[in-house]
DNA sequence: CATATAAATACTCATATGGAGTATATGCGC
DNA sequence: GCGCATATACTCCATATGAGTATTTATATG
């Protein structure tokens, strides 16, 4: 291993960062962007880093005035396609970073969005949109047919069948990349320029952003509302206490779609993850609501040896 | 976002592709290395690779002369301590690889091992190794107990129980690589230099491997633990036609545990996922086995809508 | 002050799932 | 013919999970 190549081979590839920067405020979710919207915080790596998330942190605390908390890595990609300059390759590394929201003034264009803008297809907390079969399901079949080989329409078929949760199959909130990337090929976001003007300026399906920004937000929604089922992030999201309905709403929020509240209860109580403190608000109207936190000592352990958030999958 | 950085921030970063091969005969493990058995297969990314996962296509199949089935990405890091050279920055992209073992022969120094020749503590598959009651456990308390702070101690002593499944915590298979980090830190492995000559000649600790390698192999062989269990992907590393315990003897190889018969062939037939070819094989002694295959249209939809395959946790 | 309302909280119930044990069938070698 | 090793089939039970319903406790409102 570590065949000693020639300089030449290596000295022009240069590395970026990119974070997914994740937060929940008022039962919505949200993502860190800059640009008026348009792209996620992001920047070069470089010498003086001291690790890959060291730089991270850097560029996107500077881009963004907003520090960081919990951070993972998503995905690492140079495809030759994204480099304007040919004799230069960028690699990409992606990051999923999760922080609680906070009132501080963002730096200049920084703004935090409803990540749904940008996916309204993905929010079935009120039931599937009705852009759904009225729109974007028409449109994906007409592109399914519109293919010449009778197993390449078939093979469309099927994937639109799996990803949208058509026929036998059940919406999956995981597949939020298989979406993005099936109305991609199908050419109706406006990323994919091969797009006709009338179907990239229809508002179903969501503004686009700068390179693969858009592809990259999709990856990290999809990774978190997996990791939600398994491991207890939703806390990196959390106030320091918080009612249960408070934190069954961050749930929903992130998931798009709802959860039945006893089931969620009886799971959060039997975990042992939050505690009471005792105190109660009447900030929600109603019978007013304990308040909870989180049991720290707990989330070292599950942490790594994983736990259960119910999001149901019928 | 895309900072036009400066050009002497950037061009001396270099990537290095690595790759943890991995296949199974004749139920067991195996991991690719090359360097007899120090090191794992990888190689520069250069300017005319079309991709990442193409560069690592080359380098590993130039090594082994073997070619590469199903890679998914592992991890990206760029630790200031890998890199020798202070002026030169590495970023290593690592890789997971599934193959099914040929009997090609592989160039120069590539030789297949079985991968608990470098954690024999990970085989629980007869038992756990009477080395981790009589040796590993005892050193790693030593360890615990040997830290000034109290809090740094307890702290220790709750790693270890969760890592390797003390007191009142199961055995959990996924933690490949926690238990490594454990005993590097515990300077218990070669790999941390600091290591007593007396600890790291223990065979019961495996033999170290160039670099990070050992780190980046339990990483590999924990994401892959990981993902049998909900994904089809054993399907990677077995020959077109299998029976039913040569499949279970594999996934018994791969998570390093054994599983209750009856249950295994309860869940693979209910989720049809393989289908009767009609022939039996009298190889395996005793009672001739049908034989199956896959079924691969059920496959593409399984690949991603998820599977179960029962490696039990109690 | 009664009443509607919104939320919290507490049960019940049917079914799916997963772990474990046991029994029977079939071919081979001696 | 008999033991042996494997394949194959079935039963049983605890728990997890999804879904439904009822009750309590506060605030807001007329």
């Amino acid at each position: 291993m570590k065949q000693p190549a020639k300089a030449d081979q290596r000295h022009s590839i240069a590395a970026e960062l990119i974070a997914v920067l994740a937060a929940v405020t008022s039962g919505q979710p949200r993502v860190m962007t800059i640009q008026n919207g348009k792209a996620l915080p992001s920047g070069p790596f470089e010498l003086g880093h001291r690790s890959l998330q060291s730089g991270l942190r850097g560029w996107v605390e500077h881009q963004t005035r907003h520090p960081l908390g919990y951070i993972e890595q998503l995905y690492t990609f140079a495809d030759r396609d994204r480099a304007g300059d040919e004799a230069q390759r960028v690699i990409s590394i992606s990051y999923l970073a999760l922080a609680r929201e906070e009132q501080a003034e963002p730096a200049d264009k920084a703004t935090w969005r409803n990540w749904y803008d940008y996916f309204p297809w993905e929010d079935h907390r009120d039931g599937a949109p009705h852009a759904l079969p009225d729109v974007i399901i028409p449109r994906l079949h007409a592109w399914a047919e519109a293919a010449g080989d009778i197993s390449v329409r078939s093979d469309r078929r099927l994937r639109i069948s799996i990803a949208f949760g058509l026929d036998d199959h059940a919406w999956n909130e995981e597949l939020v990349l298989q979406r993005y990337e099936v109305l991609y090929e199908a050419a109706l976001v406006e990323e994919a320029h091969r797009s006709r003007a009338e179907d990239a300026k229809l508002s179903v399906f969501g503004p686009a952003m700068a390179a693969d920004h858009r592809r990259i937000l999709a990856t990290g929604i999809a990774r978190l509302r997996a990791k939600i089922k398994y491991r207890p992030v939703v806390f990196e999201l959390m106030p320091p206490v918080f009612t249960l309905l408070q934190l069954q709403r961050s749930v929903e929020a992130l998931a798009g779609r709802q959860v039945h509240k006893p089931n969620f209860r009886r799971l959060i109580e039997q975990q042992e993850l939050v505690e009471e403190t005792g105190a109660v608000t009447a900030d929600t109207g109603g019978r007013p609501a304990k308040l909870f936190r989180f049991r720290h000592d707990v989330l070292a352990e599950r942490a790594v040896a994983g736990t259960k958030l119910p999001v149901s999958r019928a």
